[in-house]
DNA sequence: ACCTGAACACCGTTCAAGT
DNA sequence: ACCTGAACACCGTTCAAGT
């Protein structure tokens, strides 16, 4: 029984630190209480993340890494719903990663880990005409979800639409009318 | 000559705490830095604000005044692009609007300038269809620019895009592929 | 190496008091 | 009404010290 924490404090202190952050939001989310949540000093986490943004940086990537796994292993049609489910679901780690709070610049480890998570996303596109095209059709699709998870997340969309019985719903219509123009753009 | 400040201090701390948020990020505007610029004690902002959160909302309401304007003094085609060059040109501005820094439900008024603001989207829909139709069609037209608007932010397109020439024209190719895109299913 | 306690310069917010 | 100074309970971060 030594008088350390265990064998993994790095880890320890990013599930606690997702955890306040799902509970509680970003802002809530201190050094301090990641350190009491993992029953060390208020400064132990130093040891292991320069600083709170890194800490954040830490989290996020672990939020990547998650959506990742959720868009892989959607079949292709559905991996648009799968994107806005995930930011539906988690709204404060979505938020975490993709609300500027921490700069990827920063953190090569997060770009790293981002980079793969939109590969995913880039990898259905690659069929369908030239690079160039591919990249700009996956960069309209990404934008598109992206953009629609914000601003549902953000509830941003009014009574007309929210009347038609939630945000998953709705979320649908929009992917689905965005994918029909889509279709018969290709097949002209 | 009074002892108090001036005419309208509220005034003074949004035009003052909007110069923070441009110049140095969200994170470091606090009320006390506010109220130094305005030159009042660190109390004197909580008799126009409630709290920092009121704050933030009151500077995040006139962003979306000036985003508004952005979006009417522009031509159809071009609302795309004056939306996604407002986020660029105004990125912290826009990240303190739509980043869930605050939430909208506790600040109606900012509720109300951002309908404002959305309204002048949704106008342009008008015309097409159905009234649930121009609503699919304008949400889907902002989540794309909204979207693309933060991931440029974000800065999570790599280096082909970029190499083209930039955030801006890289955003006029994704925007004009899906105009081409719903031009194609309407005329179907 | 990994952890601790004391210390510093900040916060947001509240309160009692001044004009 | 509008402003001030003192006070409280927090922060992030640094430092000297313990095992």
């Amino acid at each position: 029984m030594t008088t350390y924490h265990h064998g993994n404090l790095r880890a320890a202190l990013l599930r606690a630190g997702m955890k306040v952050i799902e509970k509680k939001g970003i802002r809530r989310l201190s050094v301090r209480e990641a350190a009491r949540r993992a029953r060390v000093s208020h400064n132990a986490p130093y040891r292991h993340f320069p600083d709170r943004q890194s800490l954040l940086a830490g989290i996020a990537a672990e939020g990547f890494a998650r959506l990742g796994e959720a868009l892989k292993t959607s079949s292709g049609k559905a991996m648009g719903e799968a994107y806005v489910r995930f930011a539906l679901e988690h709204p404060e780690v979505f938020r975490l990663m993709f609300g500027g709070t921490i700069r990827m610049g920063d953190h090569p480890p997060l770009r790293e880990a981002a980079d793969r998570a939109y590969q995913s996303l880039v990898d259905r596109f690659r069929a369908h005409g030239s690079e160039a095209e591919a990249n700009v059709a996956a960069a309209a699709a990404w934008s598109l979800v992206h953009g629609l998870s914000h601003l549902l997340l953000d509830g941003h969309f009014q009574a007309p639409q929210r009347d038609a019985g939630g945000a998953a719903p709705f979320a649908r219509q929009v992917l689905e009318a965005v994918r029909y123009s889509i279709g018969a753009q290709r097949s002209a």
